[in-house]
RNA sequence: GCCGGGAUGGCGAAAUUGGUAGACGCGCAGGUUUUAGGAACCUGUGCCGCAAGGCUUGGAGGUUCGAUUCCUCUUCCCGGCACCA
């Protein structure tokens, strides 16, 4: 029966010919083309994978099959992620000690990935739980700390009382924990950060290097929030005008200082403790009270744009020290701690959530942005009114005629008065008084008003372009401003732009001591530490007595020493109580026998850290250790120096988009570190970073919680791992991902058992068969266009493209010549790489077509002999014929032929062309 | 609100420089073969229309002989950030 494909027998007669030859382990010493081609590797945090990990690893294979047959040494790498909370979340559902369950999930994930036949170097895999690996991840902490990059802080941290752990502010969600969902809290604990902020200008610098799609480098250019701008000091005087204190604020727009009315401090501010013992007993209460009620508001009520503005006022006054004015002081929730400097400076004439305050407390709204100078207004001609308008207005308004507009130039000063010439003037214009209130996005009774959407919507509604009635409306036109403007009523900066106030209010702040510049960053720093088990121990040492006597092997932090490098790992012990407690207390330290140790300064009893690391500190660094694995210095070293001078940075990476932020970042950071401290010779470890689509099922992310995985198994068996492999990349381009039904998984299957027929009986018959110039020559066209669609990533075009060839030899007697056949296998086995061995082997090719070279196509192939050209009358087709390519590109030819088509005379009869547009081999186009 | 990405038949999608919109596949309809089912093969298949022809790439305008592709505006969907001062 060679009629249909036995997948089972021969995807289990390669995978083994594979594994014994080793095919696919990578030569590391001598490879002279190193092509390190890595994927994501998976966490097991369920029982196996489904078609969603397996599209990804699928898609990245093809690539790396590809990338061999293009003659690189490809290294295809492959390991598990499994130590960490996802792992352990998934022990304790299904009631296994994290330790027994980690091995059952190894076997499995490692059997089904074996399945999908992929080109993994077998003889190369990383568990993140083996002691031989998270030794280095100890060895990374321990760098860390050594470089003053690890320290402690108190800090309030995010709490999730179901997963009863801190996380980092990266894996908390809309304030929802990012694996299980609950609410977090806030909890105020010691905990160990990593300074990644500190490289927030490099992390954001290095972005312009990266080869990355623009939705990742956005993502991470967003979570690193870089602004510019500058604290001002303000000192704070009670009623009598007595100096309190100081508050600084932070602000990105001091050009508006002139216009502040009130200061705000965040109810955690520390110096409302200080203010509060002098200002009277009922206001402190008041403010006591306030801030014991904004505590319970949970952090999500907290942050909800457009809630009612509340606080409580001190008594006390900022002193705006460019005005001398007093500007009241208070306290308010809408005010983060987090954020800037936990004060704000109140513009409410600028700025949104300033005015909800402002009005509220009914504070007074200064404006310091208004017009000035020369005022461009069009106004489109059928909206023209008389030039009487001139007269409207302040002295120097004119009119002025253009060819579609009216330009109205305005030499005046004061914002209200533009503001009414404005309105009349379209008061006047179709009587359509659009604008409501100020031009210069200040507040008015209704609110504030963003002139640009007003205006767009003005224009818009006419279906009138802009850009053609005033060309220059980007740079002159005021309607495309939303706020910004020329400063008025502040003094010195007076008439400036807001581009050139902000430096010069900066300048002069500085200048006079009251303000410093500062750049912030949204980034904040890592947080380390864990309250569980099933993690890399925290390789630090704390002693008391060290402390006490202000000892330590950092004098910044004293009391700790790091675990010395002899004695790591320091090894995760086998545990029966492994559950996280609810108090925060890891489960490490009710182990005495763990945790006692000598302290390394003094030699007297002193306890281990029993906290664990993150999980994404274990796959920072992963990546440097595949390609070292089995060099000489495996084992007293993280990774070889020369392997890793040869083989990375990794020449390609493939995963999802989740990992934006996360596992990115961090891996990006711990590089720069690295080769800050002379490990490594490059900072970024992705150069080139491909973030693939994800599969849907039922309009919904395939996933564990929507239940909707497909397990791969049942349809490896049903249609093979290659027809699986295709119907996964023929959904649509890898980056896109693709939506899961069975009935296009049964029209692959289809596919492979014709690919099996052609090419079985083209063994057949295996004479010297004539092909007809058809096939040939769409052989050479398959092999370009697949090639080119390959390295794309446009995976369904180029098995598109293989298919129209099987339709075309089938419409052509159905068989291949040996060699035609070859080539064909060669192209189409990245995709189905067992069956294609199999009708290699059967060709007589020699083993193994994956070490085979790409095929070339020839150009003289891809010449067409006639080519159709189109008959266009005004642009429409109206006839297509097919003549021969040199006459395609001769004018007076084609338009002889033209003449003779029925079809486009009946739309030129009698009509003298007025143009004619010709596209030598392509088209003509008659203009009548 | 800000920043990215997107929208094309009944469905997944294609169109690499502005030049035949809908390749390829699914589904559907009809047929051949088969005791039946399945499988395989052949034919048709964007919409309206008997046809001639007209319409059609989320919507409105524009540039062009010609626009899925370029420009302006807009609606909706997806992703990231967010009382960020």
């Amino acid at each position: 029966m060679s009629f249909v494909y036995p997948h089972s027998e021969i995807e289990a007669k390669w995978q083994k010919a594979w594994s014994d030859k080793k095919t696919d382990v990578a030569d590391i010493a001598n490879a002279k083309k190193p092509f390190y081609n890595l994927m994501m590797f998976p966490y097991p945090s369920a029982e196996g994978l489904h078609v969603g990990n397996m599209y990804a690893f699928t898609g990245t294979d093809i690539y790396g099959r590809f990338k061999r047959l293009q003659g690189f040494d490809v290294f295809e790498p492959i390991g598990l992620d499994g130590f960490g909370i996802h792992s352990e979340n998934y022990a304790f559902k299904v009631g296994k000690h994290p330790v027994e369950q980690a091995k059952r999930s190894e076997k499995n994930f490692y059997r089904q990935l074996s399945l999908i036949g992929c080109m993994y170097d077998w003889s190369r895999t990383v568990q993140t739980y083996d002691p031989g690996y998270y030794r280095w991840t100890q060895w990374l902490f321990v760098q860390m700390f050594r470089h003053g990059l690890a320290y402690r802080a108190k800090a309030e941290v995010n709490w999730c009382p179901s997963c009863k752990t801190v996380l980092a502010d990266e894996q908390v969600i809309d304030g929802k924990c990012e694996r299980c969902g609950n609410l977090v809290e806030k909890k105020a604990l010691e905990q160990w950060f990593f300074r990644i902020t500190a490289y927030a200008g490099k992390l954001l610098e290095n972005i312009g290097s990266l080869k990355w799609s623009e939705k990742v480098l956005s993502a991470q250019q967003n979570w690193i929030g870089k602004k510019e701008g500058i604290n001002i000091t303000y000192p704070v005087v009670d009623e009598k005008g007595e100096n309190i204190g100081e508050v600084v604020c932070f602000t990105t727009r001091p050009d508006t200082n002139y216009g502040a009315t009130f200061v705000v401090l965040a109810p955690e501010h520390p110096f409302i403790s200080v203010l509060q013992r002098v200002i009277k007993k009922e206001k402190a209460d008041a403010i006591t009270q306030y801030i014991t009620k904004a505590k319970k508001v949970s952090s999500q009520d907290r942050i909800a744009h457009g809630r009612k503005k509340t606080g409580v006022d001190t008594g006390l006054w900022c002193v705006n020290r460019l005005t001398g004015q007093k500007m009241p002081l208070y306290v308010s929730d809408f005010v983060v701690m987090g954020v800037g400097t936990g004060a704000v400076v109140g513009v409410p004439a600028h700025d949104e959530r300033d005015y909800a305050f402002a009005q509220e407390f009914h504070l007074p709204i200064r404006k310091v942005i208004g017009w000035k100078g020369e005022l461009h207004i069009v106004i489109p001609k059928q909206f023209v009114i008389d030039k009487s308008i001139s007269n409207l207005t302040s002295p120097q308004v004119f009119v002025e005629e253009r060819e579609a507009t009216i330009a109205v130039v305005c030499g005046i000063d004061s914002s209200n008065e533009v503001i009414s010439c404005m309105q009349e003037l379209f008061r006047k214009s179709d009587g359509y008084a659009y604008i409501d209130g100020d031009m210069s996005g200040l507040v008015t009774k209704e609110g504030i008003i963003t002139q640009e959407h007003d205006i767009a919507e003005f224009f818009s509604e006419r279906h009138i372009n802009v850009n053609e009635v005033w060309p220059a409306y980007k740079d002159s036109y005021p309607f495309c401003y939303t706020g910004d403007g020329y400063v008025v009523d502040s003094d010195f900066l007076n008439g400036k732009a807001t581009e050139q106030a902000i430096p010069l209010m900066m300048d002069y702040l500085e200048k006079n001591g009251w303000g410093k510049r500062v750049t912030s960053y949204h980034l904040r720093d890592w947080l380390i530490s864990r309250q569980r088990y099933w993690g890399p121990p925290i390789p630090m040492i704390h002693c008391v007595k060290c402390e006490a006597a202000g000892k330590g092997e950092r004098s910044d932090t004293p009391g700790w020493y790091t675990v010395p490098d002899d004695q790591l790992p320091v090894e995760l012990p086998y545990i029966e109580d492994y559950k996280p407690g609810d108090d925060g207390i890891a489960p490490l330290a009710k182990h005495k026998e763990f945790y006692e140790t000598p302290c390394p300064g003094c030699g007297e009893v002193a306890a281990r850290e029993t906290d664990v690391s993150d999980t994404f500190l274990d796959s920072s660094w992963y990546f440097l250790r595949y390609p070292s694995i089995g060099s000489a210095s495996e084992n007293n070293a993280p990774f070889d120096p020369k392997v890793t001078k040869k083989w990375l940075p990794v020449t390609m990476y493939t995963g999802g988009a989740e990992h934006s932020v996360l596992h990115l970042m961090y891996s990006r950071f711990v590089t720069i570190v690295l080769k800050e401290w002379g490990y490594l010779d490059f900072e970024e470890p992705f150069p080139n970073f491909f973030a693939h689509g994800l599969v849907i099922k039922e309009g919904a992310k395939m996933s564990k919680s929507k239940g909707n995985v497909v397990n791969p198994d049942e349809y490896i068996k049903l249609y093979g791992t290659d027809a699986l492999r295709l119907y996964l990349m023929f959904m649509g381009p890898f980056s896109e991902g693709g939506d899961f039904r069975d009935s296009g998984m049964e029209g692959m299957h289809r596919w492979v058992n014709r690919v099996w027929r052609m090419a079985t009986s083209s063994l057949e018959v295996s004479t010297d068969i004539v092909m007809s110039d058809i096939v040939v020559k769409n052989l050479h066209k398959t092999i370009k266009k697949v090639g080119e669609d390959t390295s794309r990533r446009h995976y369904n075009t180029a098995i598109a493209a293989m298919m129209e060839f099987t339709n075309c030899v089938a419409d052509n007697n159905g068989t291949l010549t040996l060699p035609m056949l070859k080539d064909f296998l060669v192209i189409l086995a990245p995709f189905a790489p067992h069956l294609t061995e199999e009708l290699w082997a059967r060709a007589g090719g020699e083993f193994s077509i994956h070490t085979q070279a790409w095929p070339k196509y020839d150009d003289t192939y891809l010449v067409e002999q006639s080519v159709p050209v189109v008959i266009q009358v005004n642009g429409k087709l109206r006839d297509t014929v097919h003549i021969d390519i040199e006459s395609a590109s001769d004018q007076k030819k084609v338009e002889a032929i033209s003449q003779a088509s029925e079809k486009a005379q009946k739309f030129l009869a009698g009509k003298k062309p007025k143009k004619i547009i010709f596209v030598a081999g392509k088209l003509i186009n008659y203009v009548v």
